[in-house]
DNA sequence: CGCCAGGTTGTCG
DNA sequence: CGACAACATGGC
């Protein structure tokens, strides 16, 4: 790939040639909840604890406020800069036509390097769920124990600070069944019976064990974790949409037939199936 | 009103 | 192991 320059201007940083990334379909795919679409390419977000404008025109991605350092340890890896779309679309594309249509239909898709708690969470919540429900949920759980970081603008609250909650303070948030399955993920981090640096250093089969001792996460919230967190680009999380797709769309092929970036070729899959849901006229449940 | 949603748990064969 | 109801809530 190409050198990426960095440019810093007051506090806007630029990075150019960012190939090949849409924040649409990025930001809009179901892999995050917290990007607001401002309109003209232009998305409002928090990422741990900063919030930033971020906009993308002519291969150009400019992220305000924000200096270099902050672009290096953050934003370079949030949007997986670094990695190689367009050849990993070219190898994906050789497995299944259909894989190949659904990734020109959104080519701008990148998996996101979401912060470790927030994509737990996020996903703990997610479960027999609908997005839009999901993205409320997750709103009002950042305005009702995150931190105001300026007017209105909150962040995602710590595992400590939801460890010592109960599922009555967490009423408010009308997530219902999920809120023990919060409260047990923020405890079981908090004290260490899950270690998160652990998860992200540990083969897969163990990170997910790890994971999954956490009630409320089963295989498939383990699979969203790890892709969307902790950047496991082998996993295929499997939810209604994918099942709907390997069933009607892919009736010859296995997850594995997808290779390493199994969590990349699902991204597009998800995408592709939600956005055509008339693929799937009886809804063959599974 | 009824079905469904980026599933998991607990229980029963 | 596999099947299956129950789970809270609200979008559509």
């Amino acid at each position: 790939m190409e050198i990426l320059n960095i440019t810093q201007t007051d506090k806007t940083v630029t990075a150019y040639p960012v190939y090949n990334l849409n924040l649409e379909e990025t930001l809009n795919c179901g892999q995050c909840f917290r990007w607001e679409n401002l309109g003209n390419n232009s998305f409002f977000g928090v990422v741990k604890n900063k919030a930033v404008t971020v906009c993308m025109t002519d291969n150009k991605l400019s992220i305000t406020p924000c200096t270099k350092d902050d672009f290096y340890a953050i934003w370079e890896e949030y949007f997986d800069l670094k990695t190689d779309y367009k050849e990993i679309q070219k190898s994906l594309s050789k497995i299944s036509p259909v894989l190949k249509e659904a990734i020109t239909y959104a080519p701008g898709i990148r998996i996101l390097n979401q912060d470790f708690w927030e994509a737990i969470c996020s996903f703990i919540i997610s479960q027999n769920n609908n997005i839009k429900r999901i993205t409320g949920i997750i709103k009002r759980l950042c305005e009702s124990f995150g931190t105001e970081i300026s007017k209105g603008v909150y962040t995602f609250p710590s595992a400590k600070t939801l460890a010592s909650k109960t599922v009555e303070d967490l009423a408010p948030l009308r997530s219902g069944f999920r809120a023990k399955y919060i409260i047990d993920a923020a405890q079981k981090i908090n004290d260490g019976t899950v270690c998160l640096s652990r998860v992200l250093t540990a083969p897969l089969k163990d990170a997910k064990e790890e994971l999954m001792l956490i009630k409320g996460i089963g295989t498939k919230v383990a699979d969203c974790a790890l892709l969307y967190g902790f950047h496991r680009l082998e996993c295929f999380p499997m939810d209604i949409w994918m099942k709907r797709a390997m069933n009607e769309l892919f009736p010859k092929n296995k997850p594995s037939d997808f290779g390493n970036y199994a969590g990349i070729a699902q991204q597009y899959i998800f995408h592709y199936s939600r956005m055509h849901p008339e693929l799937f006229s009886d809804k063959n449940k599974n």
